[in-house]
DNA sequence: GGCGTTCTAGAATATTCGCGG
DNA sequence: ACCGCGAATATTCTAGAACGC
């Protein structure tokens, strides 16, 4: 089947559930796409989900779900949403692979369980000031518990 | 001219100066461009500008500068960056017209003027803490001047 | 002349000189390689470069100078090193077909002149002091930008 | 210590949604 | 979707931080 071909509206029609935003429910849904298995899927265990194809991942699927196809702006996403990369160790040589594929995973991002989603909470690390008298800080409120 | 033929190379080269956000110099240069006078362009003091075709606006003129291609959108960051809209009253009736060109004012957006831009400030209402030393606070970093 | 053939010796043999760091003078070697041209050269008026096939870029040129083939890595030390990315105001962006040229542009950083790379320096985190404040950590970061 | 590589985060703008006037 | 706006997410560019050499 060509790639070109796949019409991407399943995941622009798919439900945008309860309070999980787009960028996991378009992410989680990419991942479980069988159509892409050889440029994007889930690691054998479903704990995690590998990148095998950077390039084509970036220039042919990001675009039909996010407004770029920039592999950088998916990984600041991923950080954003508290995914880390799984750093691959060649045991052999104790080098690190190259060209390897690159894997990233999240304890709540697993296959088959949407469900899981929504308790991936943002990192937000900035506090606003609601109150400032005679210089002092009287009171700070931060947006969201850290992590 | 065919809308289609238009090139726009020059919209296309044209490099973001100083520290004008994108959005500011992006606006100004479309209004400018005399090819869509037609769908956008100066009034004729060149104090405001007209969006004549809003449905050929939105869907041919926005999505060639931004990744969208909603009038809501564009609206929402004319807002943000003080933009008014100008409501125009049918004198004989005293009712708002309908359909009527839409036209937006800021006081540093006029025409010929790119140099005025700089001077737009956004409106930003949080504060962030940048420091704060034996319970004083030393040193705020407010996004933005309370315009 | 196919690139494949094409020897990097020249690079890794070019003079060291005085104390300007190894990436900067790769940097400008590479720049300056007429043989990729269509992949990365200085932009008309030798103020800027230009990468113009990223991809090819990542894969095929920089593993020749560097011990990566990612662009992100590449992109990292160019800041580090007081780079700016220009950006233009078009938004071509939204077409996936072809993403625009990455531009990235120092003031020391011109077409045939290498002698100014010796003024290009780094912008380096001094030192961090924590502070001890009501049996609370407050962290205040004091980095020297110079420049 | 400076430099290079890698992964993650900061910060500013941009896009989207929806509320209240 | 009339109008302006708050707020959350999304996109972009740059910097922090850890580690090896």
């Amino acid at each position: 089947m060509d790639l070109k071909v796949w019409n991407p509206c399943a995941a622009l029609t798919m439900k945008q559930s309860s309070n999980v935003p787009a960028f996991l429910s378009k992410m989680w849904t990419l991942v479980e796409e069988t159509h892409t298995n050889k440029i994007i899927t889930w690691k054998q265990n479903g704990q995690s989900f590998l990148v095998l194809d950077e390039q084509r991942f970036a220039k042919e699927i990001l675009p039909k779900y996010f407004k770029h196809n920039n592999m950088a702006n998916f990984v600041r996403q991923l950080n954003m949403d508290g995914f880390r990369k799984a750093v691959h160790i060649d045991s052999e040589t104790v080098k690190q692979e190259r060209d390897g594929p690159v894997e990233f995973q999240h304890p709540y991002f697993k296959q088959g369980q949407d469900d899981l989603l929504e308790n991936i909470k943002r990192k937000i690390v900035q506090f606003i000031v609601t109150q400032v008298q005679n210089n002092q800080l009287v009171s700070l409120k931060h947006k969201r518990p850290l992590l």
